[in-house]
DNA sequence: CGCGCCGTTGAGCCCGTTCAAAAAGTGTGG
DNA sequence: CCACACTTTTTGAACGGGCTCAACGGCGCG
């Protein structure tokens, strides 16, 4: 599993019998003997450098998908010329499902971070699919659930957050995002994030300018240090107290 | 269906074979005599009087609620003592299913902004009947889908806009999830909304304070007039404008 | 080398906050 | 109908966190 988490590195020619990332997924419910029909789902897999946009705000959507490896985010672009980082995702995290406002038009956009590798579905599809196994239903309920989880908490950082406090947050969730992903064992505090600064302002609220002088003050007070890709947290908890961050809810893996 | 909006009042002894929040909520898709078998599973009708707690951040949770008439609204508390308003919800709004992060403990509680009658159902059983009719799986996907687009609004608006666009754009949101659920002819530029500045700050991300001088200039400048709870939007594109907000994505009714 | 991208640093300003006090509603009971 | 308490809104004055603008430094890459 650990390679699905590489930034870039090529992308092997997927097979979804072997996928990395199927026990996070949308199809961990299938059983070995029903992933074929899924695979047979599938439209395309697909592979996009760094910096590409996989769906364009504005656009018709008809496609959803599972990022297989690498990182990529959405966004949104308001009238003025904000931008806005509404999510980060990583492998095994499904995106693009949206309900039909908008006209059938896109209401955000999606960006490549590294390179990807991602399987592409067709919603109606999707939805066909549901009549067959219920537990797909179930489980895109309980993993769109999940992330609503953590977009409320992101609401909680630009309502109410300090600068500090929502860079120690955002931190904070991607490292935990990433450890339980890796599973990585809890003697490792060093996870890679490959992030510029001008990434976390967008998500943050905040300019640039000013996460560069937050990050210098935290590394200054030991509490964390990131030098790209590089994040090193010596102490969860007391990031987490910075943050002004109830880490009792920890993001847990079960299923429904 | 345009009591079913009024804030307060009696609640009728409601029967779900003729609940006017029906068509909007998580059991439209029931045909007419599958309807009892939803009642069925409905553990219990509360009235509840404004002000009155829902669910609690930390508790367990075990149901999940439909509400029936009045507003709502769920919120989360920071250790610090901030508190952040997550969403408003108005009747037909289905809400507290949650996945199972933060070990089977509510992450946000859930307050009744008037007086609310609520339908509630356990989560268990809800499960199970997603078993015994699909399209409510769906439905409910959709549900969550859509919230998820009102969220990533919010989002943005808390990262991106500045107090009076904040402000403007929840007026407007508010504004057009009301008319939407009253079928209010196009005709009528006013809607009740029981909100105080308290709340709408705790929404945006502001004081109370900045919220009325805003708000003060809001009305100065003819965009709006809201004197509690009364509220009256003349021009709603010129308050989209000000709002910085993409209006063409307006919200729309339909299903999947 | 030279160009682009990314991060750093400084100075000044402005939007929204804080603190404080008073005014205007709103509801309740006598 | 008024008295009283409580909640909500208004207004003022001063402060400060984060922004803007601008320049420079470092690093990778053709």
């Amino acid at each position: 599993m650990k390679n699905a988490l590489d930034s870039g590195g090529k992308v092997p020619h997927a097979h979804c019998e072997i996928c990395s990332v199927r026990d996070l997924a949308l199809f961990c419910p299938l059983t070995p003997n029903e992933i074929p029909e899924a695979k047979n789902y599938r439209r395309a897999f697909r592979a996009l450098k760094a910096g590409s946009i996989v769906f364009r705000q504005g656009e018709p959507h008809h496609e959803v998908y599972t990022l297989y490896s690498g990182w990529a985010y959405l966004f949104q672009n308001l009238p003025n010329g904000g931008r806005q980082i509404l999510r980060f995702l990583l492998p095994g995290d499904f995106f693009g499902f949206q309900a039909d406002a908008g006209n059938g038009r896109r209401l955000h956009s999606a960006k490549a971070l590294t390179d990807v590798g991602l399987c592409e579905f067709s919603d109606a599809d999707l939805l066909e699919m549901f009549q067959r196994h219920i537990e797909l239903g179930i489980r895109l309920t309980w993993m769109t659930a999940q992330d609503e989880i953590l977009d409320y908490e992101h609401l909680v950082s630009l309502g109410r957050r300090s600068a500090q406090e929502r860079i120690a947050y955002l931190l904070l969730e991607l490292f935990d995002r990433i450890r339980l992903r890796e599973e990585t064992p809890a003697t490792v505090h060093t996870v890679d994030l490959p992030l510029t600064q001008e990434l976390i302002a967008d998500a943050c609220g905040l300019t640039q300018v000013h996460v560069s002088r937050i990050l210098k003050s935290l590394q200054e007070q030991d509490i964390v240090h990131f030098k790209r890709p590089r994040l090193e947290v010596p102490d969860p908890e007391r990031l987490a107290a910075i943050a002004n961050y109830d880490r009792k809810l920890k993001i847990t893996k079960a299923s429904p």
